[in-house]
DNA sequence: CAGGAAATTGCCTAAAAGGCATCTTTGCTC
DNA sequence: GAGCAAAGATGCCTTTTAGGCAATTTCCTG
């Protein structure tokens, strides 16, 4: 078998955390939570919610990590003779579309999945460990590019990271705009001006 | 008067504890500098570090702050006629030439400067620390290309954010290249393909 | 089902984070 | 140039975090 009942426990345990670490600092301000809460609230010791994340940022972050390296997972699930800007928005938008399928259900928007977007977004301790999480999907988006065009050297890296930035926009913007605005609109409008090289629009 | 002793001496205590923090990391390693050291390298009580950086890594990532800001500056004092791209080029090679004049004298590629930029590159700890920079820069330089281009909406941030994504591979890929290349290559390269809507290399 | 690797946990120490009161220094006014 | 108010520096204190170490429990493999 691929992964035993250990793999799986481990992952169900680190994502039990996440989660945890999410909603409660949801609840009751990132501040006011303690990893121990945490720890409790999963159901392990606080000494082994250490063993899974080096701090409660961490464990926050967790979540969007596992969410940001789908973009490189479905960027390698399109078909190899798509064009690379086809099959990058596909696989961004497909990023986009999660968050219904958080830990089960499916009931629209996700008011728990927006609520830690906005957390993320908002406390500044977090945005450290949320650009790390980041960063780590870059690495794998570059990886994921690198092996679709056969480039090298800075291109694979530019375009991840250019794509990580657009998806960073996108969000912000979507969070921002009042009349709310279709990220779907948003993200092909952003990724348009990219693909034309950004020039000054009139 | 626009700051008086007492601002400037803030000003410099913030910057000996940024160059002590950097030094100390440097020479020991990250994790074997106490902030209690570093309050003393620089001449100050441990409180008084405290007042000045939530964490040893913002020490650390301080000095890197405030090099990132100055894109935006140099942007700024750029023609008001001139394109933005050719602007943003200019702003952006004036950034990377900056190093030698980090604390006084101007002895080439400054060995204490590279020696500080791998450190941040290379330990987890401060990735956080220097993302939270570069997502300060990224504000100011979304302002300054949103004063010039007089756009708003996801433009100006689009561009502020593709650029620091420019900078931050283009740092990666110099520090990394073996037989060296010059950054102005490859920040000429890297821009090129920005502007060319980054089509897959042949 | 026995041996061994891996994970969980408790215990412990060092270090960091940050509130609060006090003392100094600086900038301004008379 | 003396005094006063505000801002900064410092010391002290408590809570929380970070992570090493060893004992114990849980799963995998042969």
């Amino acid at each position: 078998m691929a992964d035993g009942l250990r793999e799986r426990k481990k992952q169900e345990t680190r994502i039990a955390l996440s989660w945890a670490a999410v909603r409660l600092a949801v609840e009751r301000g990132y501040g006011n939570v303690r990893i121990e809460d945490i720890a409790a609230e999963a159901g392990v010791s606080l000494r082994t919610f250490r063993n899974y994340f080096d701090s409660k940022a961490d464990a926050i972050a967790a979540r969007e990590v596992d969410r940001s390296l789908r973009i490189a997972e479905e960027l390698r699930a399109r078909p190899a003779d798509e064009p690379l800007w086809v099959a990058v928005r596909a696989a961004i938008e497909k990023h986009f579309a999660l968050g219904e399928e958080g830990h089960g259900g499916q009931r629209p928007p996700d008011e728990q999945w927006l609520a830690g977007i906005r957390l993320m977004m908002s406390e500044p301790a977090l945005q450290g460990a949320v650009a790390r999480a980041y960063a780590r999907a870059g690495d794998e988006l570059a990886a994921a590019i690198a092996d679709r065009t056969g480039t090298s050297g800075m291109y694979p890296r530019l375009v991840a990271e250019v794509i990580a930035a657009t998806r960073g926009v996108v969000t912000a913007e979507w969070l921002r705009a009042d009349p709310p605005r279709s990220i779907a609109e948003l993200l092909s409008s952003a990724l348009d001006q990219i693909e034309a090289g950004l020039p000054v629009p009139e």
